[in-house]
DNA sequence: TCTTTATATCGTATTATTCGAATATAACGA
DNA sequence: TCGTTATATTCGAATAATACGATATAAAGA
């Protein structure tokens, strides 16, 4: 008996990636993500002012972000810096967009 | 003036490849995907057997990954046959699930 | 043409996402 | 403590995703 390409009794192994997958599935999110690779650390207001959309609504994005493991934050005085926190997601991000230099 | 890390001018940049994660953010979808970088070809009814869901529901998952560009088909006889046809997506499971021997 | 097999689509109930205003919290300085 | 700034959470409404039975289509063979 072979093991074959597909298989139910582990689909379950599939359910954290494709999370991780729905967080980053949204433009915004997305637009986000890429910013963090080059930028490295970001407060919610410098990202707010970038793309001018309700504060909520940023923050529930990075809130679903943080959710799925994307990124971590570090609280500096009043701002709250976002910092990628998955390796996997760059890959992911250049798989899409290609290598890009980074900000020295 | 330098060009922010974010930039609202061109989010719609990211609503392609947003969609692309979307289809593939699902745990039958990306079953499917990582099934079809083992097997190449697959039918629809070996998926089926091996996942042990309704046909409809497996064929729906198939049409949404089909609309986002994932897959191709090529129909031979009553079989309809499925096809990766985007290089982003095996890179992108390549990143979740490490790379892997196929089939020769 | 009739049947069978393989796949796709429809109808629809259920659940999940999304957005943004309103409100809450957390940290700082006066 | 009070006010201010930065961020998070709550709420509700609109929209989208999901599952699956029922039904439709497409190809093949008798």
């Amino acid at each position: 008996m072979t093991i074959p390409a597909f298989d139910k009794n582990d689909l379950n192994q599939f359910d954290e990636p494709a999370n991780l997958l729905k967080a980053l599935s949204h433009p915004i999110r997305l637009c986000i993500v890429r910013g963090l690779m080059r930028k490295k650390k970001c407060n919610v207001s410098y990202m707010q002012e970038c793309l001018d959309i309700p504060q909520s609504t940023i923050s529930q994005h990075l809130q679903k972000l943080r959710g799925a493991g994307v990124v971590t934050t570090e609280r500096k005085g009043l701002e709250v810096n976002y910092i990628l926190a998955d390796p996997r997601v760059e890959a992911i991000v250049n798989a899409l967009f290609g290598e890009e230099e980074c900000e020295a």
